[in-house]
DNA sequence: GCCCTGACTGCTA
DNA sequence: TTAGCAGCCAGGG
């Protein structure tokens, strides 16, 4: 809706729903993508504001920290995101998504 | 308008 | 390899 500039929470969502099935974007490359290099805590910020009913929209589980690694403090749990990557076909190498293969900008 | 919090990141010990 | 610290951005009280 055209006059109404989205927050910063609408392109944080609206970034996360870019992300193809599959693949999976680190904070940093959202908060990048948004504008905002250094922007990362903000991004977990706007996910952590993502009500239960924005959570059914938004792929939040493609989202993952620095080198692949599972956000230890993920609101439904580190253990929920893994097993949603898993049933998209990311692979886990020692715990961390392999970027090289489903990251967003491999 | 100030202070605190937070699903982060990168460096150093 | 693991742990701790400081820096960065935005929203809420």
């Amino acid at each position: 809706m055209p006059g109404a500039p989205p927050s910063f929470f609408d392109r944080v969502y609206r970034a996360v729903r870019r992300i193809p099935r599959g693949r999976v974007a680190t904070y940093g490359q959202l908060a990048q993508l948004l504008g905002v290099p250094r922007g990362a805590r903000a991004v977990g910020w706007a996910l952590r504001a993502l009500s239960p009913r924005r959570t059914a929209r938004v792929p939040w589980h493609r989202v993952v920290g620095a080198g692949g690694r599972i956000a230890p403090r993920a609101g439904a749990g580190p253990e929920l995101q893994r097993r949603k990557l898993r049933q998209e076909g990311v692979r886990f190498t020692g715990g961390r998504v392999d970027l090289s293969r489903h990251g967003l900008f491999p």
